[in-house]
DNA sequence: CTATATATGTACCGAGTGGTACGGATATAG
DNA sequence: CTATATCCGTACCACTCGGTACATATATAG
């Protein structure tokens, strides 16, 4: 066992809490006192644990894509059709970015969408995250046009960001307040677009 | 004429730079120092002729709409049919948030996302200035629908909603960085979900 | 000219920011 | 027990935030 007196505090449970606050106000809307009240320590004890508000955002980050967009993502593009995803990851993101336990939009939109100097590197590292979920997409996609699941033209780099587009569209529906009925009338709306494989149209 | 010393600025000018400030940083990421800076006079000035920050983003906000989304909104509202409206709508807003001699993104979007509580009415603002734009779609499609040009059974409300969340997911996309190619083939791509008038498809 | 009204620059305000020094409390190791 | 290591709470740091008091400069009105 550790040496020196225990934390009196759960790091996961308190990260949540953090998770939270920044969730509802992005990085620079939550101050220390709003993340301390909310985790229930004190300043000391948070830079104990987390070094600094960068590092406790960053963690509280991969902890809300490891809950959230991590496993959406993962079934989704699990799913066997290029189609069957993008179903997967629009209805998952409807139901996600409206889930009422959780605060609305998504994280990785409105965390830092614009800031201060301050905050840019965090920007970027949002930033940074988003392309690669659409470079998970836009892979899959090529798998997709390989296997013969999508036409022969289809682009898989406009399709993947398009996909991305209308989630990012969702997240910021999401926050304005849109219900979870309405962003899955966006969901399947969306999917209207999607290229019918040329087996079908023949 | 004015009695008392004249101002020694044009107030449409430096309230151009402000609004570049606000565009590229959002409200708060915007501190007096950035804007008093960038628009090259003093606070005592700033407060003189703008009366607080909110204001000064107040004004920014509608001169940003006026030049921007004020005049793209109407050129589509008044194409002939739904689909030219949402043609226009995304291929301008593919455009302007694009343009290299503007920030990229959308103010409207990107300005107060998510932010901590001083900001909370400047964020509904703009949330109330979204929603706006989808009521102004909205009724364009109810429209479009009396007349035939939309399918009978067309969701006006879903569509609005569903061009909107393209559009603003398109914002997203520009503040990360995507190129105007890009967000053009966003903009097609989501034409392919339009619905067709039942006269085409009978 | 004087009186008045507005603008400007300097220098400042209180409040809040992220971050920390330090002493006392609480655990284990010997 | 003592020594050591870690944690906690108070109280504080320098800095930045949005906003302003005040004296001075510059215009018009009479």
């Amino acid at each position: 066992m550790q040496k020196g007196r225990p934390r009196e505090f759960d790091v996961e449970q308190v990260l949540d809490k953090a998770l939270k606050v920044f969730w509802e106000h992005g990085y620079e809307g939550a101050s220390l006192t709003d993340l301390t009240e909310a985790m229930g320590i004190s300043r000391p004890s948070l830079y104990g644990a987390f070094g600094s508000k960068e590092e406790l955002f960053k963690l509280a980050l991969e902890r809300y894509e490891q809950k959230g967009p991590g496993s959406l993502y993962r079934d989704a593009i699990a799913q066997p059709t290029a189609r069957a995803v993008v179903e997967k990851l629009l209805t998952g993101c409807a139901m996600f970015l409206s889930d009422p336990s959780n605060p609305p939009g998504c994280l990785a939109v409105q965390g830092a969408l614009s800031c201060g100097e301050a905050a840019e590197s965090i920007k970027q590292e949002l930033c940074r995250r988003r392309s690669m979920g659409e470079k998970e997409l836009r892979d899959r996609f090529e798998r997709a046009k390989a296997e013969g699941d999508l036409p022969a033209d289809a682009d898989p780099d406009a399709l993947a960001r398009y996909t991305m587009t209308v989630a990012q569209g969702m997240a910021v529906q999401a926050t304005s307040g849109a219900s979870r009925e309405a962003l899955l009338a966006v969901a399947e709306m969306a999917l209207q677009a999607w290229p019918v494989a040329k087996e079908k149209t023949r």
